[in-house]
DNA sequence: GGTTCCTGCAAATTATTTTCTTGATACGTT
DNA sequence: AACGTATCAAGAAAATAATTTGCAGGAACC
């Protein structure tokens, strides 16, 4: 768990002097990391020991042990308390968005669910076929992304964005294939109908999304996914990101399942790709 | 700059003592960032005072900064010598591509050309119409992408994967319009004729690729995103969340831009989105 | 042979932690 | 309600530990 998550969580149960600590520390951060103890006890108006203690009662050893766990967290960690770049200025947008990113990674790597994931791909890996659903501008990358990852592991799978065509689908599939969709929001309710369409024909269905949501509770495995998306309504991206990584992962499990199989058809697909360039071997798979 | 770069580019200039202290910060980090600088120094066979010598030569202010900013930079900088995560395990797996991908936006923002972004978002924010070319699994995400975000900004944007369609549309493209293409190898033979077409045409061209590329020299804009892509070649993912980062800050820079415009439209397109779910206002815009 | 640079020792300085003490607050008892 | 006790917070001072500086010996390189 980092520090500025427990910082928050523990503010409750601070002293008067502790509070002040930890408003200092997150408020400036670049001050905090730099700062000794004294500089820092001087500055919330404590003695070098409160902060000691302060330090201790956080769950660390010391309060240079503090600083490190502090300075560790914090390049993802702390700008999330900040929903809006310092300025429009081109470098601070992109710095905005490029830690907002980062920081989106790093929420999902906290609470993914492993397990979850590894089932999925353990199904996946085994389909004879997959449908692959998501609509709007989002999910329907996603669903194109595991078509494409998926495809050049020897996998068959077809990807489809039309709801009709989905529940089509989700109707024709049979038990031994795979249904997987995707929705940021949860509640696409066509996915929903196209899940228990599918279950009710023995079609394992696997749903990446918000937890707790009418899709995930359509599903019979869930990838949950949970991120606060952030107020600024131009910019939805850092969720995508989560997104792709977790595909990504999706993608590397089932490859180093199927791997003598997949190596083949990479190799195949890369040589295709090389010849029919310049030669460079430098190039990536797929574009 | 992030001190593992500094420590690798260094390297050479430091004396013997000092390289057993590099080799073992670069070695076993977790070591480094928790120990106190004797045992550091006991550690590496030299005295305390040489490890203090050792940091300020790497521009650190004492032996506590440089454990700070090892701890900084540490979380994405330090892992990209390991090309392979430890186990194929699931969790092992997960942690190296939210790492690498970190990682990638890390060295991305670090090679990042603000001002060429800047240029771009002028242009584009100006244009006409705006033509997105991609090609491949990957680049024709980032074509599609760039679509789905500008069209919610009020732009006019068609996007392409299909080489006969762009070089089409190139030649029918006016001055007023941009040509924005993107290509991950940077070798992309169509889409350099494509550009090529249009610049005779004085259509502004925008490339999204490698720099020193036959694809950056065609654009009369280039958006250079140089980036490593690993050994695995199960997984070029990391270098697409990087691309899709670049779209996201040139999409929000447009979006600041012409921002009373573009508030209406999104405003619009949610509103539709909201009344045709369930009237949950919390879900994101596009899925 | 001289110069430069590395290096460790010891001393000095600085930072951090521990201990001790005071003051404040809450709670129970008369 | 008043008093006493327990508990906790917080600072002062002392002790400890860590870090840095100055200096000198020694190696390597002109």
């Amino acid at each position: 768990m980092d520090i500025f998550t427990t910082m928050q969580e523990e503010r409750g149960r601070l002293s008067q002097s502790e509070i002040r600590i930890a408003d200092i520390v997150l408020n400036d951060f670049e001050f905090a990391v730099n700062a000794s103890i004294i500089e820092l006890a001087g500055k919330a108006d404590v003695s070098p020991p409160t902060v000691t203690r302060f330090c201790r009662r956080l769950g660390c050893e010391s309060f240079s042990d503090f600083k490190v766990q502090l300075a560790r967290t914090a390049y993802v960690g702390m700008r999330y308390l900040k929903p809006e770049p310092k300025s429009i200025a081109p470098a601070d947008v992109a710095q905005d968005i490029i830690t907002k990113a980062q920081n989106a990674l790093f929420l999902l790597h906290r609470g993914l669910d492993v397990a979850a994931i590894e089932r999925a791909a353990n199904r996946l890996a085994g389909a004879e076929m997959i449908y692959a659903f998501g609509s709007g501008g989002n999910s329907s990358m996603i669903a194109t992304e595991l078509q494409n990852r998926l495809f050049r592991l020897g996998l068959r799978i077809t990807a489809s964005s039309d709801h009709s065509m989905q529940l089509m689908m989700a109707a024709a599939a049979k038990p031994t294939d795979v249904l997987i969709g995707s929705s940021f929001s949860g509640r696409n309710a066509e996915l929903v109908r196209a899940f228990a369409l599918a279950r009710e024909a023995k079609v394992p269905t696997i749903a990446l999304t918000q937890s707790e949501s009418p899709v995930a509770r359509a599903a019979e495995i869930t990838l949950p996914v949970d991120l606060p998306e952030g107020d600024n309504i131009y910019r939805p991206t850092s969720t995508r990101i989560a997104y792709l990584a977790v595909v990504d992962i999706l993608a590397s499990l089932i490859a180093y399942r199927i791997q003598p199989q997949a190596t083949v058809t990479l190799r195949r697909i890369k040589q295709q790709l090389v010849t029919h360039r310049d030669g460079d071997d430098r190039q990536l798979l797929g574009d």
